[in-house]
RNA sequence: GCCCUUAUAGCUUAAUGGACAAAGCAACGGUCUUCUAAACCGUCGAUCUAGGUUCGAUUCCUAGUAGGGGCACCA
């Protein structure tokens, strides 16, 4: 935001090195991390050190050294418009705005710019992000939230830095799991069919885990039970069968029983607010991949051992010349010619490059498929595309439970709409008792936002490396560094303006701000909060990590709220400063919202 | 065996090649006749081990220890 004096200073510094022979190393800029004043600062460490290594200085220590550079440089600048003040402090040169001047800046470009207020410069690139895969003929439970979430919020953060952004999903919608779900309803439930689309999706788990148990060998089977389960397991191999050979009858029964899945996986999304792009589904590429295996073979990536009784495999290092193994060999075709999961991934970005012109494509999938991503990107490679190089996957960590992994087959399994329907009722429960003035028609719809802003935040909140143990009172606590507290941070600004409207002042009315007075350390520290919102943009889509906005809005809200609980803003004497104060307000007002916004949290009016 | 990943306060998590390593929870103690206390203020408390690189390492490198994950016909 600052960038004009930073770059005048900088070349004051060079044209100071080069006059005096320094070996000046890059500069770079950062905040002085002392709060009461704002300024941005730099170190001479580096240059001290650059200079004992060429022998020119003297033999005084690197620090002491840097110290003396600072000085001398800082009385070399002189008066810089707009700075107020240029210390040198233990080997830092360090720069102060000029309070007043920094302050209605800040404060006048949020306002002016609005919902708008931390967007990046339009970029040429076009980029593709991919989440939201959950098998079908399954539920949706908390690990694919956190995709879910985590996708949605790279999405919008890449969309706000100025990428052109596709959102992506891709369901599972065929395999050995859904054949199961389908061989047991038709076995023993066809014809059934719960109401309600949450209902029916949690109905057909029941199923898939009831299946699995009939046909998992147990042990000390008498041999009728051998016999049964054998039978069963020849039925849904059949069945299988006949899918794969497009038998119209099996196709009918996947074509209802996935759609009842996708209904539900639609108003989960529909949920998270989340607005898919392009639908891809596994069903789609399964056909296109078996032609991409011809294809490969042809061009000699691919080596067919099919005539000695094998599958089609790629010898990805051999191909690529390594001689150490990096991404080893893999299979892309089974003997029995059906493809996998690889095969399709193929398939699939050669429709991201090809019909979608993806310049970036990012995978948001589970850190497990690590290798199997990178051994398709290598593919892609030897394959041809340049876009290759530009696939990235965004690995995460997995969501496990406090007694071990998720399994539906152990029923050890926790639904997201379970906890979303439970987040809900515990907000009402303590909106009941905090804001009983909150209209009963209201209140549904703000617990619903602060439920799941608090599901939300405690997904983002954490590194995308780092896995998470799932504590249900954990994900839904309303107190500390959780998605309430900042939503309580824009409710209580927005109260104050809502105030300021009461008492006769239209906050678009307000005069632009002058902040001529002697600000207090709470107003400066959330200015310099609030200037921060750009760079926190960058970062986050740059290093495709949406934890570097929760922590941003996170300390954007702290600092309100001390702010809120130190200055009254209302009771202001002065009409001056009043002014200024409300323009503040609103200022941090739009910062919080443009930030929940990026995280896919909803700002309630109330709460 | 090889590869990836993690190790920070009692617990859950941040940050950083350099100016005091930051929060939340828990514990303890304060603050509501006030712009709604879902808040604020205070106390206590931490960089796995050993080497190396560097003027400077908690951060980078190597090894070790401990946890998690992956390694061709599952997805």
């Amino acid at each position: 935001m600052f960038t004009k004096e930073q770059q005048l200073i900088e070349s004051k510094i060079k044209e100071f090195c080069a006059a005096n022979e320094l070996p000046l190393a890059e500069l770079k800029w950062q905040p002085i991390p002392f709060a009461g004043e704002w300024g941005f600062a730099t170190s001479f460490f580096q240059t001290a050190a650059n200079e004992a290594r060429a022998g020119m200085g003297g033999k005084i220590p690197v620090p002491q050294r840097a110290q003396q550079i600072a000085e001398q440089i800082r009385g070399q600048i002189g008066r810089v418009e707009g700075i107020s003040r240029i210390d040198a402090v233990k080997g830092y040169l360090n720069l102060y705005f000029s309070t007043s001047a920094y302050a209605s800046r800040v404060v006048d470009e949020v306002l002016a710019a609005r919902l708008d207020f931390g967007r990046g410069a339009p970029k040429s690139e076009r980029v593709m992000v991919e989440y939201a895969q959950p098998n079908t003929h399954h539920s949706f439970h908390i690990g694919h939230a956190r995709n879910t979430i985590l996708g949605e919020a790279l999405a919008r953060l890449v969309e706000f830095a100025g990428y052109e952004t596709i959102r992506a999903s891709y369901p599972g919608d065929l395999g050995l799991g859904v054949i199961t779900v389908m061989w047991i309803y038709e076995k023993f439930y066809k014809g059934q069919e719960p109401a309600g689309v949450h209902e029916r999706g949690q109905w057909m788990l029941k199923l898939y885990v009831e299946a699995t148990a009939l046909l998992e060998k147990k042990e000390n089977e008498t041999p009728e039970e051998t016999a049964q389960r054998e039978s069963y397991e020849a039925e849904r191999r059949e069945m299988y069968r006949k899918w794969d050979a497009g038998d119209a009858d099996v196709r009918e029964l996947w074509r209802v029983t996935r759609e009842w899945s996708l209904e539900e996986l639609r108003d989960v999304l529909r949920m998270l607010d989340v607005k898919i792009d392009v639908w891809f589904y596994e069903s789609d590429v399964d056909a296109p991949s078996k032609a991409i295996v011809d294809e490969l073979i042809a061009r000699d990536i691919a080596t067919d051992e099919r005539p000695q009784g094998g599958a089609v495999i790629v010898k990805i290092d051999e191909k690529l010349g390594l001689t150490k193994e990096k991404y080893r060999t893999n299979v892309i075709l089974r003997r029995d010619g059906t493809t996998l999961y690889l095969t399709k991934d193929l398939a699939l970005a050669k429709v991201k490059f090809e019909e979608h012109h993806v310049d970036r494509s990012i995978y948001v999938v589970d850190v497990r498929q690590s290798l199997h991503l990178q051994q398709a990107f290598a593919i892609l490679k030897l394959w041809g595309f340049p876009q290759a190089d530009k696939c990235y996957h965004l690995g995460y960590g997995f969501v496990s439970l406090p007694e071990g992994a998720m399994s539906a087959r152990r029923g050890r399994l926790v639904l997201f709409k379970d906890v979303a329907d439970e987040a809900v009722k515990r907000v009402l429960a303590v909106e009941t008792e905090k804001s009983a003035d909150i209209p009963a028609d209201e209140r549904e719809k703000i617990a619903t936002q602060i439920g799941m802003g608090a599901l939300v935040y405690s997904m983002l909140s954490v590194d995308n490396n780092k896995d998470i143990v799932f504590d249900i009172n954990e994900a839904l606590s309303f107190d500390g560094r959780t998605g309430p507290y900042i939503q309580n941070a824009y409710v209580r600004a927005n109260s104050i303006l809502k105030k300021s409207k009461v008492e006769g002042q239209k906050s678009g009315d307000l005069r632009p701000s002058t902040f001529d007075y002697d600000l207090t350390n709470h107003e400066i520290e959330l200015i310099e909060k609030i200037s921060r919102f750009p760079q926190a943009v960058e970062q986050a889509a740059n290093e495709y990590r949406p934890l570097v906005m929760a922590a941003y809005v996170y300390e954007l809200a702290n600092t309100f709220h001390s702010f809120y609980h130190a200055v009254n803003v209302m009771q202001t004497e002065d009409e001056n400063i009043k002014n200024s104060r409300l323009r503040l307000v609103a200022a941090a007002k739009q910062t919080i919202e443009n930030a929940l916004r990026l995280l896919d949290i909803q700002a309630p009016d109330v709460m």
